[in-house]
DNA sequence: CCCTGATTCGC
DNA sequence: GCGAATCAGG
């Protein structure tokens, strides 16, 4: 899909803005649009904002060293209790017009249509994009697992939330069904 | 089960 | 530098 998105400054800037905001890693991700959390996190440790935390170099963590060697010293640091309440994010854009009338053209977008359900179905923590002609009774929402905190899947996050750098002149409805 | 960030290490 | 895999924990 997207070709050459990386860490540009834009995405940067916008990455310590959402972390610092107190976005969690997943959400950026959805937000930067073609990372992973595990990116988003990797990225905010080698920018050196990581985070408040944590007691401390609890000698468990993360997988470490096949063994040998244990040393690393560190202080308690003062921890920046309460999360600042999330602010709104970027830019949403809303879904773009609905689709030519139930445009019966071949996806070309290898997307698992899988889901796919009806207001009935759709519950909390599934994607509500929408998928089809609502006046017709062939509508239907994504229903794929969303992101908490948001009304979207990874996928149609993308879609919704552009960063305003690439959203420029380069903006094409991708996927839309 | 859902989620969180932290760390290591192969690329 | 990057980020998947993995870990510890809520």
């Amino acid at each position: 899909m997207e070709a050459g998105l990386s860490w540009t400054d834009e995405r940067v800037d916008l990455l310590r803005r959402l972390w610092e905001d107190g976005q969690s890693a997943s959400k950026i991700a959805a937000q930067l649009g073609g990372v992973t959390r595990n990116a988003v996190i990797g990225k905010v440790h080698r920018l050196g904002l990581a985070g408040r935390v944590k007691a401390v170099p609890a000698p468990v963590n993360g997988r470490r060293k096949p063994e040998r060697e244990a040393e690393a010293e560190a202080s308690p640091i003062e921890v920046m209790e309460e999360a600042p309440e999330p602010i709104a994010i970027t830019a949403h854009r809303p879904a773009p017009d609905f689709p030519p009338p139930a445009a019966p053209t071949a996806d070309s977008v290898p997307l698992a249509v899988s889901e796919r359900v009806t207001i009935m179905d759709l519950r909390e923590s599934m994607c509500r994009w929408p998928m089809g002609d609502p006046t017709t009774p062939e509508f239907r929402f994504c229903g794929a697992r969303s992101i908490t905190g948001l009304p979207y899947c990874t996928h149609h996050a993308q879609i919704a939330y552009q960063p305003a750098a690439e959203r420029k002149r380069d903006r094409r409805v991708a996927g839309f069904r």
